[in-house]
DNA sequence: GTTCGTCAAATTGGATCCAATGTTAACAAT
DNA sequence: ATTGTTAACATTGGATCCAATTTGACGAAC
């Protein structure tokens, strides 16, 4: 039984999203030790965490409480994540745009064409995207040079759809999936250039945008039923 | 000896804000532990919980850095803090103006113009405004109904400057420092009547500019060396 | 003289132990 | 029967102990 460092935070960030732990369930240290195998110090240190991240809620003598994520919550941490790397997006033009950040740029931006160069899509090149993708913005937030953006946006980054670390997709309809992830890779080819002509404001009115897009097709394949999630970690 | 709970937390931060620990200075658990007098462990979750502030960064197997917060930082944050609150009062509008939160907003106003009635002001007005002021602020981001925004904005809520909470002020230019204030409530006033008003992108642009505001007396009076910083906390 | 290997010191992470405190339940008295 | 008081229990927070891993230095061999 081999636990990793961050084991403990993991699954139980796993636990909560996945719904095994209901909203409102009061989680205490020695049930949860326990569960896990673990030591009582480790699942203190991941209940801080997670509640740091806004998945507990700490009851005063009592231990912490789930706080259930709802659609509106998802929703509203999609809606943080476009304001910020708007701003991302907008700083780096008004910091005057770095040429290595920008030959960067343009490198997820080819490496995403090959991916798009034939009309075929499968698991394995969807992977390949998300990876693409996760670069391409983590390019964009660390190239705006404020590091009270990548912070900020930190503490989203393990909830589902709220980050860019994961994306679903509905393996049933791979036709659809390639237009709709073609679509999200245009706008970056529209963001970078928007960048690229100086044009802050346009760049981050795109960036919010590229975020609500995201959401969108959340919602749509979240109501179908026929999701299956894609995470790099 | 009274050690409050958060003690530790505190200490450590005010440590790295005053100064009194230099930027790359490197920080080992044993060693802190024994100055401030505690054991390992509580040391242990205050390194985590800066790390999470952006205080701190860790070095793997080498303990925890000194990230010095420069001026640059600390712009960055009020931008961050700009967009966010902006976000915050535009979801406002659009989902929709409670009728309670407008007259709690009303009373934040009508609070703060009673203070600003008569041409003085001390120390402890400014005290009072910071208080009113803490409240206003918290009230549109709690009315937003978008939890994911406090959470962003908690990072920053220790921050000097990046906060709402802390206001500094030239203890030699009262006359200045009232018109300064005069002119923050006076946006205040304007943020809510566009909130009234439905006006959601006014609202967040006139936000947006009054946390620019904020910096920029910030910047005047930090280069003066004449600032006093009040905290409510 | 340089390089590689081994050993010791340092340091973090996890586990267990102890103290403090709040909550709940039971029992007794009115 | 109801209420108040007390005692036991549950639960968190802090301290110390133990293990694992890495870093750095010193020495030996090439």
């Amino acid at each position: 039984m081999k636990k990793d460092k961050h084991a403990v935070l993991s699954i139980l960030r796993d636990k909560i999203l996945s719904g095994a732990l209901a909203q409102g369930d009061r989680l205490a240290e020695i049930p949860t030790a326990e569960l896990l195998g673990v030591s009582r110090t480790p699942v203190r240190i991941a209940f801080r965490a997670l509640e740091q991240e806004g998945l507990l809620t700490k009851l005063p003598r009592r231990g912490y409480q789930v706080r259930q994520i709802t659609n509106d919550e998802i929703a509203g941490s999609v809606e943080v994540r476009g304001v910020l790397e708007g701003l991302a997006v907008r700083q780096i033009v008004e910091k005057g745009l770095a040429p290595t950040l920008l030959s960067t740029l343009k490198e997820c931006l080819k490496a995403g064409d090959e991916l798009f160069a034939e009309r075929t899509f499968n698991e394995a090149k969807i992977q390949a995207y998300v990876e693409i993708n996760r670069q391409f913005h983590d390019c964009l937030v660390k190239g705006s040079q404020n590091h009270a953006i990548a912070t900020a946006l930190q503490i989203n980054e393990h909830l589902p759809m709220a980050s860019v670390n994961a994306l679903v997709f509905n393996p049933e309809q791979t036709e659809r999936e390639y237009e709709r992830l073609y679509y999200a890779h245009q706008q970056h080819h529209a963001i970078v250039q928007a960048i690229a002509a100086g044009q802050g404001a346009r760049a981050e009115a795109l960036m919010k945008e590229h975020a609500q897009a995201a959401l969108n097709s959340y919602e749509q394949i979240a109501a179908s039923g026929l999701s299956k999630t894609i995470r790099t970690e």
